[in-house]
RNA sequence: GGGCGGUUAGCUCAGUGGUAGAGCACUACGUUGACAUCGUAGGGGUCACAAGUUCGAACCUUGUACCGCCCACCA
């Protein structure tokens, strides 16, 4: 006997376990199937789950459990990523924490990632039992991490990020550089645009007055409002305005548009920096804007991105004044900028301070103007970035994107909806140099050493970056040096085990002229960078497996748009380049889950909501149908506590159903014959539920998720539920054997295909039921989870629907009948239908049954005359007589009638209208013609019928 | 500055040319042994605005307004 209600609590995990013990996520193996795969987008390591995993893994597992249950040979492939600065912030504030009292540089590098590793196999991963508390049906046999295992340190994951890394070298495609980057003083990093925030915030605009060396003046043009030149004034100083003082330190010049007039005279002049005292070039060019500010602008090529080419374009050498903790340089780089001492070792915004005040006491600062301003900060420490000259390694991504663009636009992947592709290319084609350095340790290191070349080994020089070898292992260095150096001289591989990207800058002494010490680059590779290859690492490569043969490439992608440039284009470009075919064949991009107000969900902002709370309150499968109904194409999804309880609704209606099913022994019947069903409501119900089957893999087969799940609503609520199960209780009830059993048998195979259905998004309630309705079911055929999907092969019988639709209108317009009229809920009515015609009174007596059970009738009975002294009313097209006795409120009778008299006047005069337009009926399609048509006679012999029941009325 | 999307019932949203829909909320009534995590019935919308295309527009076109988001080096 099934319990009151289902109890997601218990039977959940106990659901899940079953699942994971036999094996039920693995591959079916089937090699003569079709093979189905998608790669998780790996969570962080550190991740917690939130709604957007929560959504993102709900689709990947309807795809799965649909796919698998259509017999393809499926594959999910889970796994986590090692997250470089998320992971070693963790870890680095957990020993903060710990009272410690050491710090990473205390500890040492490999010290330290040993600490990180520990951390990860202790406490990481988290996120994969909340996966798995979802449902998810990942095969985690074959869990993966972007780093590997440090036990097996020949794992395929490392060895595929070396690989890929030495042979884009190797082609030219990535190099070293040396550029501005976005510079994160608080983790001292490069970090590439993608992980740089743009956001606004109140700043200033400080007007500095530069002073203009040997004597110069100029006449400096004064406009009014309107832009009109009222005066001149004769000025021996230009004006520039910045948000960042402090980069004055570092100017190389001022920059004036060569066709400005105002400052035409002093291009080739000079200005004298104060505070440093030096000399710096008016130039032309045409970056500065005449409409902006003053139209001058100063050039800072070291701190700056547009000033970097202009002061290119203008032959300046940028001049560096910050160093990696964003304070002001000491030493000799400050020697060359002529940085006074006092500034010298000032954080930046010290520096601004001392700046602004120095130029203001100079009588220098002519503005300041208040505004907001745009300012890029970095995504994971919120500090503000500094571009900074540093060595970094690029991809060349420029060329990788080139095949990534084409495959795109040749339809080997296609983005769904169709829409996102413009994303894709806009960014694919504006594309910069990615840089793949981090300065941090917890990462993949770069296979890349330097040394000294031999000239300067010969010369005893400092030596930076000297030779660079790039190679897939220590050895196949050594190899490379040994050639290079030949047999005199000794290589001994060093380790400087000191991150952060400027010890290349100061260079490092070289070794005796008879032995070379070799360094290896101390930086690790962006996180992104080994995640860009996870369709095939995760199959083994560079290995050929079976693995990689069977599931790459993948079938689709399922992920939110924000991670579209981060990772889908870097493994579209990847994947183009080591296995030259595209990674996945779609690519899903799900909207965002918002809050109900349509905010961003955030910790900061404190209207988060905890997926697992949802769970532990609702159970999986209501959230998780919750997500499939919310996820149309596009839109985003604002998520209520209200959704997921109607959801869970849903399930314990269906639980219900599944009770009343046992309670009338309708069983598990398996297979059926269509053929051998005669009674109409079941050959009804037959054809309603080969439908939904037809709307529920259409719908998951589009990407339409919403559609398949609201499909499932509505036929077991709706139309299982509320009708089917109702107008069957007569039946299940009655006398007749044969129907009774037939009955048992429908409703058993309808309820069990409804299972099926549900099953991709209400995993666990659906595999519970399929189980309790017949015990050792799952021994014997085996779980819900690998049933064959039920057909979606049209069934039809549309005299079946003709008959049933019209008891279903009839009971609910009898119903709708009684309320208006006052009825008291508990009375039962006589109904006398009159000259209802042979079919009409054939189907009022065979479905009599029902129509009283559910119209709360007496007795139906059938006459050719209009009885007196009775109300009348037309229900469809048939006029019925209730005794008056009945009826509580006459008055509403009449307005009633009134009332759908006057509409029904109302709908004949305009569609009367439409057809009496000649261009209606010449040019619209025939059968809408004939469709108005119709509906006006049938409007119209229902006026009569109506107009007769209102005079029926009159003397009562 | 460029791009994308949105505007339909009180709320959240479906609905891509043929009589405006669902869920929630609301109102009234609850009887039938699957279900009160429920049932039955009901109220509620010039589909943001304007012009156009069409026999016919929530839907197609153009424009306007407002609201989001993404990208971009404005001193």
């Amino acid at each position: 006997m099934l319990d009151q209600r289902f109890d997601p609590a218990e039977a959940e995990p106990r659901l899940y376990k079953a699942w994971e013990e036999n094996g039920c996520f693995k591959p079916s193996g089937d090699t003569s199937a079709q093979a189905y795969s998608i790669v998780i987008p790996p969570p962080n390591v550190t991740g917690v789950l939130h709604m957007g995993h929560a959504l993102n893994n709900t689709l990947q597992d309807v795809l799965i459990r649909f796919e698998r249950m259509r017999g393809k040979n499926v594959l999910w492939q889970p796994g986590t990523d090692h997250a470089g600065i998320a992971t070693q912030m963790v870890v680095e504030r957990q020993m903060a924490e710990s009272g410690e009292n050491i710090t990473r540089r205390d500890m040492g590098r490999e010290a330290f990632v040993d600490r990180v590793w520990e951390w990860k196999e202790e406490s990481g991963g988290a996120i994969v039992g909340q996966l798995k508390r979802l449902g998810a049906s990942c095969d985690w046999s074959k869990e993966a991490f972007t780093m590997g295992d440090r036990n097996h340190p020949d794992n395929n994951m490392m060895r595929a990020v070396t690989k890929v890394f030495v042979e884009l070298h190797k082609k030219g495609l990535i190099y070293r550089d040396k550029r501005l980057v976005n510079w994160d003083p608080h983790f001292q990093t490069a970090i590439s645009d993608l992980e740089v925030d743009q956001r606004e915030v109140p700043g200033h605009y400080w007007h500095l007055r530069y002073p203009l060396a040997d004597g110069v003046t100029y006449m400096h043009p004064i406009k009014d409002e309107d832009g009109n030149t009222v005066e001149t004034e004769m000025r021996d100083y230009i004006v520039v305005a910045t948000s960042r003082p402090e980069t004055m330190l570092g100017d190389t010049g001022v920059a004036v548009h060569p066709e400005d007039p105002r400052y035409a005279g002093l291009i080739g002049k000079f200005v004298e920096l104060p505070i440093v005292g030096r000399r710096i070039p008016i130039i032309a060019d045409e970056y500065a804007d005449p409409d902006k500010g003053s139209g001058a602008v100063k050039i800072t090529p070291a701190h700056d991105f547009n000033d970097f080419e202009v002061g290119k374009r203008a032959g300046h050498t940028p001049l560096n004044i910050l160093n990696a903790t964003a304070h002001i340089v000491d030493g000799e780089e400050a020697d060359t900028a002529g940085i006074p001492a006092e500034y010298r070792g000032l954080d930046r915004f010290d520096a601004r301070r001392k700046v602004v005040s120095a130029f203001e006491e100079a009588e220098l600062l002519q503005e300041i103007e208040n505004l907001k301003i745009e300012q890029p900060f970095g995504d994971r420490s919120n500090v503000v970035i500094e571009p900074w000259m540093t060595d970094q390694w690029y991809v060349d991504a420029k060329t990788m994107a080139k095949p990534a663009i084409a495959a795109v636009k040749e339809g080997k992947t296609k983005f769904v909806p169709e829409n996102w592709e413009k994303t894709y290319f806009n960014w694919m084609e504006n594309i910069q140099p990615w840089c793949v350095s981090r300065q941090l340790w917890w990462g993949h290191r770069i296979p890349a050493w330097y040394a000294p070349t031999i000239e300067q080994l010969e010369s005893d020089q400092a030596y930076f970056p000297g030779k660079v070898f790039v190679a897939e292992s220590e050895e196949d260095m050594l190899a490379q040096a040994r050639e290079y150096y030949g047999s005199e001289i000794e290589v001994s591989v060093v380790d400087t085990g000191i991150g952060g990207a400027k010890i290349w800058g100061g260079g490092t002494s070289a070794g005796k002229a008879s032995s070379a010490n070799i360094a290896r680059d101390p930086d690790v590779l962006d996180t992104w960078f080994s995640s860009a290859l996870w369709p095939f690492s995760t199959q083994g490569w560079p290995d050929k497996t079976a693995d990689l043969d069977t599931f790459f490439p993948t079938a689709t992608l399922v992920t939110a748009f924000d991670i579209i440039f981060f990772w889908v284009a870097r493994m579209m470009m990847m994947s183009l380049e080591f296995m030259g075919e595209v990674p996945f064949k779609d690519v899903y991009i799900h909207a965002l889950v918002l809050d109900e107000k349509g905010q961003k969900m955030s910790k900061s902002k404190g209207n988060a909501m905890d997926p697992l709370e949802l769970v532990d309150e609702y159970g999986a499968d209501a959230l998780r149908f919750t997500m499939g109904r919310m996820a149309g194409q596009g839109r985003n999804i604002r998520l209520s506590k209200q959704a997921v309880e109607g959801n869970r609704n849903f399930a314990t209606k269906l639980w219900n159903a599944a009770r009343f099913a046992e309670m009338n022994e309708c069983g598990a019947p398996g297979e059926i014959d269509y053929d051998r069903v005669e009674s109409p409501v079941n050959r009804w119900i037959l054809s309603e539920l080969s439908q939904c089957a037809a709307e529920v893999s259409k719908g998951i087969e589009d990407y339409k998720f919403n559609e398949a799940a609201g499909a499932l609503y509505k036929f077991i609520w709706n139309t299982l539920c509320d009708w089917y199960l109702e107008l069957i209780k007569p039946l299940l009830a009655g006398m007749d054997d044969a129907a009774k059993q037939e009955t048992r048998m429908v409703c058993g195979y309808v309820l069990d295909e409804s299972l099926k259905l549900l099953h991709p998004f209400m995993p666990f309630v659906t595999e519970e039921l399929w189980e309790r309705r017949a015990e050792g079911r799952a021994e014997a055929k085996g779980f819900l989870m690998h049933q064959s999907w039920p057909s979606t092969e049209p069934f039809t019988d549309e005299a079946a629907a003709e008959e049933i639709n019209w008891v279903i209108d009839m009971i609910t317009e009898l119903r709708s009948l009684r309320n208006d009229l006052g009825v008291p809920a508990g009375s039962k009515l006589p109904l006398t239908l009159v000259n209802a015609g042979a079919e009409i009174e054939n189907r009022a007596m065979s479905h009599e049954d029902v129509l009283k059970r559910l119209a709360r009738l007496e007795d139906i009975s059938m006459t050719d005359t209009t009885p007196e002294g009775a109300v009348t009313a037309v229900i469809g097209e048939t006029m019925s007589a209730l005794s008056v006795a009945d009826i509580v409120d006459i008055d509403e009778a009449r307005k009633r009638l009134d009332k759908e008299l006057a509409q029904l006047d109302k709908d004949i005069k305009s569609t009367e209208g439409k057809l009496s337009n000649e261009k209606f009926v010449s040019r619209a399609p025939p059968e809408i013609v004939e469709e108005n048509r119709e509906r006006i006679r049938d409007w119209t012999t229902r006026r009569e019928k109506l107009k007769a029941a209102r005079k029926g009325l009159e003397g009562l």
